[in-house]
DNA sequence: TTAGGTCTTGCAAACGTTTGAAACAGCCCG
DNA sequence: CGGGCTGTTTCAAACGTTTGCAAGACCTAA
């Protein structure tokens, strides 16, 4: 009673009983007298006594947690599956531990490293964009805990992953604007090292082949940083250099906002003059009416919950190593449709 | 070395020597010979040795992890507070288990409920909207767990709190509108029985006042939900009716949107003919040049932490019940300055 | 030789819980 | 009266770690 919580302990040294019969009592187990049961329930909700679930992880070596290891929080699609990640855990009684790695290295190993030590029972991870070396991910693996990956695809390890099907998108966003009439379709490519940025690339190509427009290499501009200004200044040079050009896609909405934003002020009338269609769906692509291809966050972070448990519940058997694809959806809005 | 991590006793036996002997060996107490101590060591990097935090913080009753209450993760602004609290526990050792409530009393309780029962050392709680009986934190103050509130202040309870200054943000908005020439300043209010909303409708009325500008109620509209539509259609009814405005202060930044684009399509310029200003600078704020009261979410969550810790430190003292007050900051963008 | 010292190591208890096995009480029946 | 049964309860060990105390080995000085 006098610091903490109240304790198994507690109950039974009150009611001059051992701690074995408050455990069975409260648990309902066979075998304890109704007048003991009734005791120790009662003093139990009178004390307000709750389990203690460190004791309880330390005698079950399971502790109830996963781990989740994101590169930022402050980012809308990775906030939409830590809400996916959460409900899906606690409709499953398990809790959630979250380390940002900052897109650091050394900050995602030493997440690893905090969250191993919390023995939590599974780990969630997404990359950072500086992760090159995986063998602090490697250790994990070899120590036979749960690893699922999302959002970022990591190559060359025995783990499952959830991932989205960019190519898809991609390909979805590029014939809607082929749909819509347009000719020339420039692309803004994002930085090629990531594998998302080239899935998203080659679904804009094959798009086009598919309907049986050239690629024009003059009309792909790689945003390494997929920043608006950066897009907002390639974009007219492109326009300032007289090609033709009558739609874009590109790698994110933000990057897509800066085409905006350009085409725009070299008068163009966006959609008619410029169809523009971006990717991710992020908050403000609707309240500015662009188009954009919407990744299901949320989904994501429940289906890695659930690759998790599959790998929890099958010990060391085959649910290892599948890749997940969700299915993009494209959200045509004002800034891509013609209305005719 | 069968299943999982390797512990202290498991290296006691390959080396045939005590647990006490390898414990003290690896952190360093005087009294264990050399040779002893490195072949632990060399041991203990060997397996990859990790120390198990559950048993530790069963035998320190002291977990190292600080629960979180949150109303939801997706949602620019408690994402930003989210990565403050993550930062600042970090730097100090600590782990954070995050709950989100969903706005629910019921799931509020079950969180505050699973986070107890996981002994955390302490509760960082924005209650949801729609709790008003407090029993099941009161609780938790009883039973001596530090609780800190977070951008959503609980009056009547003996915790600290941590809040940004609602009242000079608006008054400071309402001021700059004034500044920037603007005589009839309407608001677009939020729901009432927030308290928030209530300061932010303070501060709007008593810039007036300081200014001599009379309060016209007929000005003040309120928004129950702070929605885009909701807020376009009442400032559209505003206009139509003839009314003369020149400036709107509202409650958030989805409301000021509602307004301008309300304001846009009556043919009024922004801000020449109608100067508008937001509330929380939200990411899409600073893509359309919407002027904006910048909370600090970031600092919020450090902040909460810091105080979290006085109480953890401070035992049963007098670091209780501290109001921690934020500066917001005064974002003008294009939708409010009038260049002269 | 032995008392006392130093250096190194081990024992055991504790944190809160569960659970197989053992122990106790009371009762019936032969 | 004692064997066996049922019903209820307790004991003890285990999970991984730390730490006060005790103990062993070895050495030195009286």
């Amino acid at each position: 009673m006098k610091s903490g919580q109240v304790t198994i302990k507690d109950i039974a040294k009150e009611l001059n009983i051992s701690c074995s019969t408050v455990s069975r009592a409260l648990k309902d187990f066979p075998g304890i007298s109704p007048a003991t049961k009734k005791a120790v329930v009662d003093l139990a909700n009178k004390y307000n006594y709750r389990p203690n679930a460190i004791a309880l992880s330390l005698r079950n070596q399971k502790t109830n947690t996963i781990g989740v290891v994101i590169p930022e929080t402050v980012h809308f699609f990775f906030s939409t599956v830590i809400s996916g990640i959460e409900d899906e855990a606690m409709s499953e009684g398990y809790n959630v531990m979250i380390c940002q790695s900052n897109e650091s290295y050394e900050r995602e190993a030493d997440c690893i490293d905090t969250l191993m030590s919390a023995r939590v029972d599974g780990l969630l991870v997404s990359i950072s964009r500086e992760t090159s070396d995986l063998a602090h991910l490697q250790k994990v693996v070899n120590e036979g805990k749960p690893l699922v990956f999302f959002d970022r695809l990591v190559e060359g390890m025995n783990a499952s992953s959830v991932v989205v099907d960019d190519y898809q998108g991609a390909y979805d966003a590029t014939k809607h604007l082929i749909d819509q009439g347009c000719k020339h379709i420039a692309h803004l490519e994002g930085p090629d090292n990531l594998i998302i940025s080239r899935k998203r690339k080659e679904g804009y190509i094959s798009a086009l082949e598919d309907h049986e427009i050239a690629i024009d290499e003059d009309l792909i501009i790689e945003c390494r940083d997929g920043s608006k200004e950066l897009a907002h200044k390639y974009f007219k040079h492109l326009l300032e250099s007289g090609r033709a050009v009558d739609g874009v896609f590109a790698n994110n909405d933000m990057a897509a906002l800066g085409a905006l934003q350009a085409a725009r002020e070299s008068g163009l009338k966006v959609p008619a003059d410029m169809a523009i269609v971006g990717f991710s769906n992020w908050q403000f692509s609707s309240l500015i009416d662009l188009s954009s291809v919407e990744q299901p966050g949320y989904e994501m972070g429940r289906e890695a919950v659930r690759l998790m448990f599959q790998e929890i519940a099958n010990e060391d058997a085959s649910a290892k190593s599948q890749i997940k694809i969700l299915d993009t959806e494209l959200i045509a809005r004002a800034s891509s449709v013609r209305i005719n």
